[in-house]
DNA sequence: CCTGTTGCGATGCGACTGTATTGCTAACCT
DNA sequence: AGGTTAGCAATACAGTCGCATCGCAACAGG
């Protein structure tokens, strides 16, 4: 078994290339070639890795989802309202890095129209943050679980309308937080 | 002057074919040769009328506002209640038509965070937007103008959500219309 | 040392891309 | 009637695409 080197490791390099690319030219602008030169890579390197285009692609999204996850992990423990927040808030872009993410982010939700597995992929994160979501908006105010979802979905469904507004410049990020907190707080326990 | 033609329903028999494409396939399915085969055209017509892919693009995300500036001016002297509403629900598909058009709109949305042309209509767009819905809370509601303007973005931002939701297959349109008008009756008049 | 296998760079191929160019055809003006 | 010209179809072209293939180089186990 010779040339032992870290799969995941060089994997993550090529996906960070990726979403360099999709950040400043969207999904179009992705091919191998464009994505190995990002990553500073050959060509072959990123096939040897994933084979196909699709293939990529879809680790692009893979790993995204799993990065907002450990996000959201490391949450455990602080008080619902909180945790409530940190998903409400999370996608915001404040900072450049996060701004790269969430553009990437909603370039997916594009090719997730015409694109089953990106879709399904898509289709599983939200599942889990609204049930995530829904279970601090239980704790938080008492609601039973009928209206807690019905709360949660409104409030993310906010937050994803807000996000949209600052990527297109319509709005800037500070607007969108303090639009969030003033509904969440407006929210009456039952 | 020979061959006198309807140059305007020329190009929107072009700019038809491809949404249609953008719907299936998104932006990245679009070609010259995929959008004259969609309108039943030549490739030849197609450049004829838009010269250049991108002007092409552009000029379906142009069609694709003012058709829904038309839908929306086709409400003039309804209460301000229904307008409203009117530009609250008009996203949401409810038939498969809208679903199309709401696909096509997003799928430019996504373009418009790489693409400066695009941003500039669709900011536009969403600009006026914002105008027209803060006017009508004003009127229905008697909110002073900020705090209508506020409502108005948290409106339209929840009603963007929701959409994004609907086309993804998280929640059904019938869902994502009642959660609107539960929440904007809920508005109290100040 | 040797051998087997993994990692991956290089290259080739056919399909497709956007754009430029060419030239015919059908209608309007005189 | 005939010339002019808008409206296009057809084609050519250089570039890029995804993918397959080939071959070498580096290193672990014998």
């Amino acid at each position: 078994m010779p040339r032992a080197v870290d799969h995941e490791q060089r994997r993550f390099e090529i996906v960070a290339g990726l979403w360099q690319i999709v950040a400043e030219q969207g999904i179009e602008g992705v091919s191998l070639r464009t994505v190995a030169a990002r990553a500073g890579v050959s060509m072959g390197r990123v096939q040897h890795y994933f084979g196909t285009k699709d293939a990529l692609v879809i680790a692009g999204i893979d790993l995204l989802v799993k990065q907002a996850v450990v996000g959201y992990e490391a949450t455990v423990g602080s008080p619902p309202r909180d945790r409530l927040l940190h998903l409400l808030l999370q996608q915001i872009p404040a900072t450049e890095a996060g701004r790269i993410g969430v553009t990437v982010w909603y370039a997916y939700v594009a090719k997730a129209m015409t694109h089953a597995a990106v879709r399904e992929i898509l289709a599983e994160a939200t599942r889990v943050g609204v049930e995530e979501c829904t279970r601090h908006v239980q704790e938080a105010d008492g609601l039973g679980e009928v209206e807690a979802r019905a709360r949660a979905i409104e409030l993310l469904s906010l937050s994803d309308g807000l996000t949209l507004r600052v990527l297109i410049g319509d709005i800037t990020a500070d607007e969108a937080e303090s639009s969030i907190r003033a509904y969440s707080s407006r929210l009456p326990g039952s």
